[in-house]
Formats: structure tokens, sequence, C-alpha cells
RNA sequence: GCCGAAGUGGCGGAAUGGUAGACGCGUGCGACUCAAAAUCGCAUAUCGCAAGGUGUGAGGGUUCGAGUCCCUCCUUCGGCACCA
């Protein structure tokens, strides 16, 4: 008779046995092995564990340790990704450090993630606010810098007015103003610390074709980077000035009736305009003009004429008006653009509000604005010519270059923040910005600074850091007070887990050789396109300064779908519809909680998933009920028994391969519904307790030591099916009369049409419809369908 | 508006172009019990007494055969959003 399932028996004491064995570090590269390594984000320690962490670390661990039992080597890291706001928020409210804060937390949570039974390899853990972590943060950075891929730049902020200070997208709400002081956001350009994201944008796009990715996860970066093909060419304004456009529409060349320049556009102080006091007053408003207006694109365009400006048309000669709009953006392409209004959406509103000319240059409609398919019409000599033809004669004529654009800007990674990384530079006295070398690094984080906001970086308040400045560099030299966006810190992470006690490097050439690139990544969906593509960046800087031996640094990248509250909505404490792991862990056990997440649906969809009590208290039978299993154990199975379980281990086997859990859980369901009655031999027993080890690892451990094993089940050999158990002797196949299923037909396996034949003669279920028939054709496909074609007497 | 994903029972979801609804939840009936819970057994897409129909968002198409492939449309979710 079995023991009942107490899993708070059972599962603390082995997650004590593993830990103590260290069973789940990976060590050094073993070369007799196939490496896989697993990643998961490296979490921020908030200070608790969420339903969100088990389903991020908790299903993929069920892939881990299937691919550990079938022989590969595998590393699956954790660490934490440790600066960031919420620190210096709790700090401040508490009035603590935001170290001591943050320590005390990762201390809590490693506790917590052991309750989990994960098969981390704590071996090769690291976290981003270690010394010996940023220190390889900001040496990286100062390499960059030395190679031009770090520089200053300007960039456009979000400026909070009141707060007087930058603040990150995420901190303007939907309406426009700031989180923190509820004020209207604008935009500013301001000095920037920046990183040359956008030397890399081809490469990112491109190389995208190389790796195992979904679709959608792909189309998302390609989008975010957002590559134009088409061309830049000058139009020559009536002050002698050249003017260059961007256009993706070069055969609408005809029908340009303006110009217009971006309010930032750098050559528009430099031009004697007759209304220059109205333009100037234009150009400041919308430089004041609020997140907000900018936001709506429904809004009615706004612009103001240069008097006594006018451009040439390249192509017809046609003199036309220049215009300052803000509907053009400063950033992108050229700053200018030739309007079209016949055939672009924003132009023709644009040119309907200011009554501008509309001329039409491509046919194929009379409603306008048409931006579809057609051929060139008041083009001059190129009328009646296709889009495609015009194009090229186009270019050449008026000496255009075919040129690409990209949405993509430079990664600006400067924060006016305390709790991150230094942003490791010096200013000499003349002001020229220094890297400050490695045996100085790494640049500490100094202590005696005031990190209440008020809308100055912290760190300038630092008199520590301006005197350690000093004492290093010499009178009159000052430090950079900025920290470093969260971004760039996990843009490496991967990297160092596999060489996390190196001295000499941030990560050798040899370990990069031998355990990357990630082999599988899981993550969430909300870091698509920003964290997945700023590491991608780094990887390919590192690559190009031959730090790095790979040029991608994710082969295979998931992503997964989110737990939602019972009722339907995300998961929040004013909702009250919160579910505490713990507290479920403590109720029905953590194999449990792990496999419930699992079974819910596909591991690998973007989508959501209601927590459903019935759902986990239907595995905790389930779990229950294997625990009882020991009782059906006979001397000699039946056959069936022995083909249901190879069935199983087969099923199981390639479901994990691809990560589809609930379905490998289901056929082990089916296993136990049919072994519960059949019985099953001891050797059966053991090897499904094999199989079933991946996502019950505390259940199966407790079994197999009853059993007398001495060493632990997840250092077992995942089993393989046996080909000659998954054949049946007999096969129930569906009968179709004109492709309409009318009845089945039990064959023997191997049965060729003849037989099927013979056997469908002696239906007593499909005689009388057969009588009725004049056979034409039989479809016969083995083991699948019989579809009888004829016509019906 | 653009890009992407997805629409299957009361619910979560299964289904290399080949018997739609596996598995689980829920529900109903039964067994056990003084009773309830737990557990076990049976049933459970839908219309129909039945024979037999009808069914994977809608409508077309390809095919011997379509949830699956193609076209048009609708709805939901996610991302981007004046990017020339």
């Amino acid at each position: 008779m079995h023991k009942r399932y107490q899993h708070q028996d059972f599962e603390g004491k082995w997650q004590q046995v593993w830990a103590d064995q260290k069973i789940y570090d990976v060590g050094e590269r073993d070369e007799t092995k196939e490496k896989e390594y697993v990643l998961v984000e490296w979490p921020y320690p908030s200070g608790n564990l969420h339903v969100g962490h088990w389903y991020a670390f908790g299903v993929p661990d069920i892939y881990v340790r299937f691919k550990r039992m079938s022989g590969k080597q595998v590393l699956y890291p954790m660490g934490f990704d440790a600066f960031g706001l919420p620190a210096e928020n709790a700090a401040i409210k508490r009035n603590i450090n935001p170290k001591d804060w943050t320590e005390s937390n990762i201390a809590y949570m490693k506790q917590q993630l052991l309750s989990m039974g994960n098969a981390f390899s704590w071996d090769k853990t690291t976290a981003s606010i270690d010394e010996d972590y940023y220190r390889w943060t900001q040496w990286m950075f100062t390499e960059f810098f030395k190679h031009d891929l770090a520089f200053r730049g300007v960039a456009t902020v979000n400026w909070d007015p009141i707060d007087n200070t930058v603040i990150a997208n995420e901190q303007v709400l939907a309406d426009g103003t700031s989180e923190r002081s509820g004020a209207v956001v604008i935009k500013k350009e301001l000095p920037q610390w920046m990183l040359k994201i956008t030397n890399f944008a081809n490469e990112l796009i491109d190389d995208l074709d190389s790796l195992d990715w979904p679709h959608f996860i792909k189309e998302g970066q390609r989008q975010w980077i957002g590559r134009s093909k088409g061309a830049e060419l000058s139009f020559t304004l009536s002050s002698g000035d050249r003017v260059a456009v961007f256009t993706t529409r070069i055969d609408t060349l005809f029908g340009v009736t303006y110009l217009v320049l971006a309010p930032e556009h750098p050559l528009i102080p430099t031009l004697t305009i007759i209304n220059h006091d109205e333009v100037t007053t234009y150009i400041a408003t919308a430089a004041q003009k609020a997140e907000q207006d900018r936001l709506d694109a429904t809004k009615e365009k706004t612009g103001v004429r240069l008097e006594g400006v006018t451009a040439t048309n390249p192509i017809s000669g046609e003199v036309i008006p220049v215009f300052v709009a803000d509907y053009v953006i400063g950033s992108y392409g050229t700053g200018a653009v030739m309007a079209v209004p016949a055939h672009d959406a924003r132009d023709y509103e644009f040119a309907r509000k200011f009554e501008l000319p509309i001329i039409q240059v491509i046919s194929g409609t009379d409603e306008l604005p048409y931006s579809g398919p057609g051929q060139l019409t008041n083009s001059g000599s190129l009328n009646g010519l296709s889009i495609e033809e015009a194009t090229p004669r186009i270019i050449e004529k008026v000496g255009a270059n075919v040129t690409e654009t990209f949405r993509l800007r430079d990664w600006s990674i400067g924060r006016q923040r305390y709790w991150g990384v230094p942003i490791p530079i010096v200013y000499d006295p003349s002001g020229q910005a220094h890297p400050v070398p490695l045996e100085h690094l790494p640049w500490r984080l100094p202590t005696d600074v005031d990190f209440t906001p008020t809308g100055e970086a912290p760190l300038a308040k630092s008199v520590e850091l301006k005197e350690r400045t000093e004492r290093i560099f010499g009178a009159g030299w000052t430090p950079e007070v900025e920290t470093m966006d969260t971004f760039v810190d996990s843009s490496w992470y991967f990297l160092r887990y596999i060489d996390n006690k190196n001295d000499e490097i941030f990560s050798s050439l040899e370990k990069q050789r031998q355990w990357m690139p990630v082999d599988t990544y899981f993550g969430g969906a909300e870091h698509t396109t920003m964290h997945v593509l700023y590491s991608r960046f780094w990887q390919k800087a590192l690559h190009k300064l031959e730090l790095a031996v790979h040029n991608e640094p994710y082969l295979r990248r998931f992503n997964r779908g989110l737990v939602l509250g019972t009722d339907g909505n995300k998961m929040s404490k004013s909702k009250g519809n919160v579910i505490d792991p713990d507290e479920q862990v403590k109720l029905v056990g953590a194999d449990t909680v792990k496999m419930y997440l699992a079974f819910m649906g596909p591991y690998t969809e973007t989508t959501t998933y209601p927590w459903d009590m019935g759902g986990i208290a239907g595995i905790r039978r389930f779990l229950e009920r294997v625990n009882g299993l020991v009782d059906h154990i006979i001397d000699t199975e039946p056959r069936s028994s022995t083909e249901q379980l190879h069935r199983a281990i087969a099923k199981v086997c390639n479901d994990f391969n691809h990560c589809k859990f609930n379905t490998a859980i289901s056929a082990l369901m089916i296993y136990v519904n049919h072994v519960e009655k059949a019985g099953l031999s001891k050797a059966s027993y053991e090897t499904f307790l094999t199989i079933l080890a991946p996502l019950a690892p505390h259940l199966t451990e407790e079994l197999w030591a009853t059993l007398g094993h001495t060493a632990s089940i997840h250092l077992e050999s995942f089993p393989e099916a046996d080909e000659t158990y998954l054949k049946a002797d007999t096969v129930t196949i569906g009968v179709q009369i004109n492709g309409k299923l009318r009845g089945q037909l039990t064959l023997p396996s191997e049965a060729d049409e003849a037989t099927a034949r013979a056997h469908l003669a002696e239906s007593e279920e499909l005689k009388g419809r057969l009588e009725r028939l004049t056979i034409t054709k039989i479809i016969y496909v083995p083991g699948k369908i019989l579809n009888i074609i004829g016509t019906e007497i």
C-alpha cells in the first residue's frame, strides 16, 4: 500500500539534497557531450516571486531536465538584473540604501527560487550590480567609445518641465503626462550618451534570416528597425541652397507641388524669410509642443509658408512654395520632404488645408490620394510608363542617389538616476571626454549621495566621485554624472554566465566557443523589440571588435504567454485577483504548480491563460494517482500496457523537444488511465517515473527513493521508445462514401488495398449503403482512410 | 491607418490535407456513506423518438477528402503609429 502524497514532507528535503550534492551545477565544459544553452530572462529582484516567475522559469525547467536526461550538457543559469528605478524608489520611501534593499531582495528571492525546485546551474550565476559584473559593462562601454560606437550625441528626449528631468518613454502616460509629476511632457533636444546601433541596422535585419525564431518576432524587429528603400535627391532653393529630400516614390516627382522642412531643419535659420517672425514663432511652438498633441496623428496639420523662399522641381523646372510643418520629422531621413498631395495621404491633407495644387501623376483611379499601381500621367515624356519603369529613369535624370533610411535611432543610454552603472567617462579641464582606463574599473558608484529626485543627476552631488576623479586624473577633471540605462546591463549577461569568475576579461573567447550561442531563449513578448534587439546589437558590436566569437547571440527564441487571474483579468493588487505561488505551493506542492502551468496551453504561444482553480486541482489529482500507481504493479504486464508505455515515451520525447508540454502531460495521463486498469510491471513503473521526472521532479525523486534507489532519478537517462511496441496488430480506419464518413473498418495494420476491399465486402455496417452504390473509384490510404467514390442508385 | 497573431463544445485546449473535439476542467447520473466531502464508474458538440442530418467566425475556391491550403470579408488580441 502506498504512502499518502504529502508534498510538504519531501519537496524541501529533496531541494536541499540537490543543492548539497550540486547535481545541477554544470562545471567545466564536457566535450564528450553536446551542449545546450537554455536561457531565461534574468529577473529584477523585486523581493517577491509571482506566478509570472513560475511560468517564466518553471516551465523551461521541464525542457532543461529533459535535455539533461537525454545526454546533453545543459547550461540553465539564473541571475539578477538588479539595477533600476524600483530600488531607488523603495530606498527613498523607506530611507534606506538601494544597495542594501536590492541585496536583501536577492537573498530572499534566491530562497524562493530554490523552492521551485528548478535545475538551475547556480555555479554560473551573476548579477548586474556585482562589481565584477559592472566593471565589464563599463569596460565594454569604453571600448565602444574608443571605436566610435559610443558617442556624445544629441537626442530628442521626454522632458518633465516640473521635475526638470529627462524621463523614460515608459514613464510617459498614455495621455502624454508625466507619471512622476503629472506635468505635460515635452520633447527636448539634449546632449546624450548614445550607442551607434544604427551602424548595424542592415545586419540586424538581414541576419534575422539565419535565426530559428517565430515569424512574428522577426517581423516585429524588422518593423521596429523600419528599413525603407528609396532615393535621395536635391531641390534648389531661390536662395541658392540645396535641400536634400528622401522619398520612396521618386516616380511621382512630377506631382510635387511644394516642399516641407521639419521645424528642426538646420537650413531655416540661415534663410532670408519675409515672414520671419511668424516662422520663428511656429518653430518655437512646435519645439515646446506637448507630447500630448504629437501623439495624436489625427489632429489637423499645421505649418507656415516660408515667404520669399521657393524651390525648383528638378525634373519639371516648376517653381514651388516651401513650408515648415511639424508633420515632417527632423530626425528621420533628411528632415525635408517633397510633397506629392495626389499620392500621399498626409501631403493631401496639408494641401487641402493650405489650398495648394494637387496634380495626379499616377493613373489608376480618380479617388485621391492614391498610392496603388498605375501608369505615369502628367509626367512629360514619361507618360504611360509603369511605376517600375519610370523609377530608374527619373533617378538617372535628376542624379538621385538610391539609398535606404531607417526608423531606428541610435540608442540613448544616459540616465539621470542614481541606482545604475556609472558611465565611465571623465572630462579634462577643456571639457574633452576620456574613458576611465581598465585599471580604475569598476568605476564605483559613490555612496555619499542624496538621491531624492531634484531634477539634477544624483551623482553630481557626490563629493567622493569628484575627489576621486581629481585624485586619479588631476585637478580640474570632472566625472560624468549619468548612469546607464539598465537595458545595457542585460545586453550581455548571457556572456558572463559562461565565464562568471573571469578577472581578465568579461568572457573569454574560449568559453564563448564552448557555450555560445544560446540555443534556446525563453522570454516575454514585451522584450521582442527592446531587449532582444539591444542585445543583438551588443553582440554584433563585440563581434566587430573581435571580443565575441559569434555574430548572433540567440539561435532560437520563444515568447511565452501571460497568466491571468481567475477572473480573466491581468493580475493586479487593485483587482484583488493575484495568485500567490507560495500559497499554491503550500497547498498542492511545487510539482503541481509547475505542471499545471505547463498543462494550461501551449507554452510557445503568445496568448493569455486565466488561472483555473479546477484545472490545478486536476493536475494534483493526476499526481495523487501517480503516487498510488505502485499498487497496480503486477508480475507480468499485458502487452497493451507495454505498448502504451512506449507510445507515451515516443510522444513525450517528441513533445518535449518541441516545447509542447501540454500534450506531453496528456500522453502521460492516457498512460496512467490505462495501467490503473490493466496493471504494469515494476520495470515499466520505473521507466514511467523517469519520463515524468522533468515534470514532477520532487514526487518522482521520492518514489524513486522509495524503490530503494540511492542515486537521484534526475541522473537517469531518458528512455527511448522501442519501435516494435509502437505498431499495433490491427488498425481502425474511417470509411468514407463520396468524402462523407459512413463507418469504420478494423484491418490488419499492414493491410493492402485488396485486403481492405475484402474486409469492406464483409462489413455489416456498410452493407446497405454499398448495395445502393455503383463504385467508380476507391481511394485507400493505409492506416488512415478508405474513400469510396461512386453514384448512389 | 500599417504590421503581426488568433477565431474549434459550457471552459483551457487536441488534431504530419485523412474518423474534429485527445487530455483536463465543469456538469449530469450512479456506487460508496446515516449524510456530506473525497474517491470510483458511466455519460457529456448539436438537432432528432429513430433512421438520419448539421457542425471548427462568414462566404467562395482547390481536392476523392479541408479546422488545416488559396481568395474575399468579419471579429478579437498584440505591436507600431504623421517614418515621406
